[in-house]
DNA sequence: ATATGCATCTCGCCA
DNA sequence: TGGCGAGGTGCATAT
C-alpha cells in the first residue's frame, strides 16, 4: 500500500465526468492496483476512486500552464484506466508525503450478525415470549421468503416472529407482508405477529400497534446468559 | 488527517457486530473525527469504519492475554463511539507508521453529468436523429417523471428519446414505462421510442429491439464539436 | 427534522 | 457473466 499526500488535481471520466480542483489530498494506491483519493472528511467515501482491476501509468509531466493555467511545479501525471474504459487522471503538483507499506493479505471481516444469533437464542428459549410458548420452526418458509421464527403461544395459536437487532419501520413492513401471506394459509388459522428487537424505534412501534403486531424489546446480554457458552463466537 | 499503519484487531458493535483478527492495516483518522480501517485491497470500501459525528478515546492498554490470548506488545486501545451508540474498538499491537498531515478544506467534487450535457446538445441538434427531426421539448413531463426529449420525426410523428451516457437494460425499462404512459395520451398518437447513449450494452440493445425501440450510439466529441464553446465547463 | 430517491453506489448471492 | 437484493449503505433534496 502506497500513501501519498499531495496537492493534486483529479479528472474522472466514466459513468459521469467529474473534476477535483488542485488541493491537498490523500492518494491511496493499494496492492490490487486500485486507487482512491480522500479529503480530510467523510470516513467512508473517497472523493474519487478507481476499482480494480485497473492499471496505473505515469505520464510525462507537461508544462504547468497547459494543465491548470497556473505556474506550478508538476511532479507527474498518473493515469488510471479501468476495465470499462473509464479513466482517472491525477495531476500531482507537490508531494508532501510518499511512503509504501507491506501489509500482506488480510484475514478478512467476520460479520457476526447479531440478528442471526438473537434468532438462535430465541429459538432455544421461546419462553422468552411468554409462558407456555413453543417453537414450530426457525426460518419458516413462505413464498416471499422465510419468517424468522414460527411459534405457538400458550393457547396453541400460531405466531410469526420477526427478529431484528434494531427494530425499524421496514422490519414491521416485512412482518406485515409475511402475515398477509400466512393468513391465507388455512392450516395455520389466524396468525399473530411479534416484532422482537433490541431497540425498537418509536415509529416502528406505532406502525406495529396500528397493524396489530406486538412488540418485544430484547435483552441480548440476558439472552446470552441463558446461552450455552460453547456457542460463543470469539 | 492521521495515517497509522499498525497491526491491529478491530471489533465493531452496532447494527451488526463484526470482528477483524489481528493483522497489519491502515487506520485513517480524519479531521472530522471519522475513522476507517483499510486492508491493502478494494478502493472504495474500508473493512470497518465509524462515520462522523463520533469521538475517539484512548483506553489504557490491558495485559495482552486478556485481548488476544497471545503474548503481544499492545500499544493502545482506541474506542470510537458513534452517535447511535455503536462502537468501534481498535486494539493496536505494533505501530509501523504514524504521521499527521494538514490538508485543509477540500474545494469538493464537481460532477459534470455528461448525461445532462448530452441532453442539451441533442436538444440543440435534433437533426442528429435524422433529417427533418425537430424538438418538441426537453424534460417532457409525464406522471412518472420527465422524458429526456420529446421530438417529432420528418413525418411529424412523436418520438420519446431517453438519453444515457451508458445504455443499460434499466434505461430501456425506463423508456418503456414512459412510452406505455404516453401512448395512452390520444393527443400524441402513436409514440415511438429512441434509446440514445454513448455506449449501448448488447443486452440493452436486444431488449430495445424486442420492445420496438430504436437505438442510437452517440459520439460525444462530435456533438461537442457542434457545441457553442462558451458552454464548456472547465 | 424526517421521508424519498439516487449512487462512478459496493458487495455478495445465485442462475 | 449478468441479474437481484441488501447495506453499519452514504448523500442530497424536498417536504
Amino acid at each position: 500500500m502506497r500513501l501519498v499526500i499531495a496537492r493534486c488535481q483529479v479528472d474522472y471520466a466514466g459513468r459521469l465526468t467529474a473534476h477535483l480542483p488542485m488541493a491537498t489530498r490523500l492518494i491511496l494506491v493499494k496492492s490490487d492496483g486500485s486507487v482512491s483519493i480522500h479529503a480530510d472528511d467523510r470516513a467512508y467515501k473517497p472523493l474519487n476512486w478507481m476499482s480494480p482491476p485497473c492499471t496505473l501509468t505515469e505520464l510525462a509531466a507537461p508544462p504547468a500552464d497547459r494543465v491548470t493555467g497556473v505556474a506550478d511545479t508538476l511532479s507527474a501525471i498518473w493515469e488510471v484506466r479501468g476495465k470499462d474504459g473509464d479513466t482517472l487522471q491525477i495531476t500531482l503538483a507537490e508531494i508532501l508525503h510518499d511512503s509504501s507499506h507491506e501489509l500482506g493479505v488480510d484475514p478478512g471481516l467476520q460479520k457476526d450478525g447479531v440478528e442471526a444469533h438473537l434468532q438462535v437464542l430465541l429459538a432455544e428459549h421461546p419462553e422468552t415470549f411468554g409462558p407456555g410458548w413453543s417453537l414450530v420452526r426457525r426460518e419458516y418458509p413462505t413464498a416471499i421468503g422465510p419468517v424468522d421464527l414460527l411459534c405457538r403461544d400458550a393457547e396453541g395459536r400460531y405466531v410469526a416472529v420477526e427478529v431484528k437487532r434494531r427494530g425499524d419501520i421496514d422490519g414491521v413492513e416485512q412482518l406485515t407482508r409475511y402475515l398477509e401471506l400466512m393468513r391465507r394459509d388455512t392450516l395455520l388459522g389466524d396468525v399473530r405477529g411479534v416484532f422482537a428487537a433490541q431497540l425498537i424505534k418509536p415509529q416502528a412501534r406505532v406502525l406495529a400497534g396500528d397493524r396489530g403486531i406486538s412488540c418485544l424489546t430484547l435483552d441480548y446480554d440476558a439472552l446470552r446468559g441463558m446461552d450455552d457458552p460453547s456457542l460463543r463466537l470469539f
